[in-house]
DNA sequence: GTGATGACGCAGT
DNA sequence: GACTGCGCCATCA
């Protein structure tokens, strides 16, 4: 069993705290997967299953709620952030440089 | 085996 | 400040 991207994305997004939300590039940048699309691939495999992957909590590098469509409900992703604090604003995270979260934080 | 696409990011214009 | 084009690696047709 080959620990391949998926694996590490879900691990790290697993870790993102309840109110937090990170983004593809910095996990991309923590995993060094090279390109955040990696991240996003990964993600996609990830709600072939939807199981304990909070991937709600991670957006492009702009807050947007970019995967939403992805989403059995486009506005499932907004609904879940606001429930555990995050603002949403059109569709993009409020204060999203607050409530922004790094896997390198995870550590410490 | 080749071409196109993907829940993105960055540099250049 | 906003928009466009290119690159990243992997998977699918």
């Amino acid at each position: 069993m080959q620990q391949t991207y998926h694996e590490l994305v879900y691990e790290v997004t697993r870790q993102i705290p309840k109110g937090r939300v990170t983004t593809y590039g910095a996990i991309a940048d923590f995993l060094t997967l090279g390109s955040a699309r990696m991240v996003g691939w990964a993600l996609n495999n990830c709600t072939f299953g939807i199981t304990n992957i909070p991937a709600h909590r991670v957006v492009n590098r702009n807050g947007e709620l970019s995967g939403r469509n992805h989403f059995p409900t486009p506005t499932l992703m907004q609904e879940l952030l606001e429930q555990e604090g995050v603002a949403i604003e059109n569709c993009r995270v409020k204060n999203f440089k607050e409530v922004l979260w790094m896997p390198s934080e995870m550590k410490q």
